[in-house]
DNA sequence: CGAACGCTTGACATTTGTCAAACGGCGTGG
DNA sequence: CCACGCCGTTTGACAAATGTCAAGCGTTCG
């Protein structure tokens, strides 16, 4: 019996529209994507949302509900999706027993928090261009990262959602979008877009990029 | 034997100025700091960094150094500090015999990744007064969280490392501090600053706070 | 006592948000 | 199959928030 099949997945299927979970509810079961994209929304007591992140396949989502045994925001397909639900309870026994599983789903956790870290700065020091260009070359990263084109890809999401996640209005996303086309950047029709010149997009960001984004196994940090 | 001796806490003092670890050291240990006041930083590639979070007595700061068994922020003393560093591998072990541990730990790495989705909301959807509100009432709250006072602390931050954490200027944070006391919200005199009408400062906030009743803003520290 | 640093405050510049008009695809119903 | 209407988008004109720059002040520490 393989690791997978000891941790009882279940597989459930969401279409796009739907909630996996929202906060308040009930925290069970993490939740591991197969295919289909998703966005997860926090809430604020003056009704609107922010987005916080969007999950696609290979990615791991509902340890925000792990302290309080509840979820803290609202996941909600983005398109028609398949996640395979796995038992919290059963995971933290299985991680006793099974040599490096424990050691993953800390490797796991903590990827989160380095994730978010960088959505902070993303948020606290790069302007709207900057915003834009690391928001699409992540975009593309992720996608070539289980097989799909890399340079080019289909947004489900709205201008507006992509705005709420960046925390700029859709009128300057949309705005960017053209400006970005004008320069020869990237080419949009609706909402598939294509990485023309992915060179000239990195340049978009250079100042304001995160130090770590550069040479993954070799940071600065000499003195001390 | 109890828990903490068999973690092997090894106490650390850190001056005010010197750094726990920096972005790029080897990861070995998280630290629970015993007391003082830090900061923790991410480097950006232009040279700047950015004030991710602070920590306090009873936080835990090191979890972004898990994934890549490096570190990939600094952590500075802000004040003269005292600090355990407990052995990540030993605390690994030590969760697979010590009933509840395990989910202790879980439990705390998730409750940095909703602060972290705090700070998120509010770099986000908060205009600066609102940040400032949050900031300070954060602070109140944790220095409650152990004995202190919470009208009244001092804040070992310069204005321009509260701007930094709250992608702020440090002119900004300096006009709204004075629009404040103007306003006879809190009394500031030099680092000092006593919380005078909490309930106005609340008030400040009203429309951005978190659905959650948590404190999303400044929530507690660590890095991460 | 003097220099350095951090802070305050003003005038002005810039970025981004707000509001509104108009366009375009897409789906629905005739 | 076509027409209409809706929703998301684009774009413009303008407003507001915050950043920038600079001058001057008060504390603190050597």
């Amino acid at each position: 019996m393989n690791v997978s099949a000891r941790l009882m997945f279940t597989r459930l299927h969401i279409r796009r529209g739907e909630s996996l979970y929202l906060a308040g509810d009930r925290f069970t079961s993490l939740y591991a994507v197969r295919n289909g994209f998703l966005k997860t929304t926090a809430i604020l007591a003056n009704g609107r949302d922010q987005v916080t992140g969007f999950a696609m396949t290979g990615e791991v989502l509902g340890m925000d509900g792990i302290e309080e045994e509840r979820h803290t925001c609202n996941t909600i397909a983005l398109e028609d999706s398949e996640v395979c639900a796995i038992s919290f309870a059963r995971l933290q026994e299985l991680t006793l027993t099974i040599p490096g599983l424990q050691r993953h789903f800390h490797t796991m956790m903590s990827r989160e928090i380095v994730r978010e870290h960088g959505v902070m700065l993303l948020l606290g020091s790069m302007n709207a261009e900057e915003r834009m260009a690391m928001f699409l070359l992540n975009l593309s990263q992720r996608f070539a990262a289980h097989g799909c084109t890399a340079s080019e890809f289909n947004l489900c999401l709205t201008r507006e959602e992509i705005g709420s996640y960046l925390s700029l209005t859709l009128g300057t996303v949309s705005r960017i979008f053209s400006r970005f086309r004008e320069r020869g950047l990237i080419a949009v029709r609706q909402k598939f877009v294509r990485i023309v010149d992915r060179d000239k997009l990195e340049r978009v960001i250079g100042r304001g990029a995160l130090a770590t984004d550069r040479v993954p196994g070799t940071p600065p940090s000499e003195n001390a």
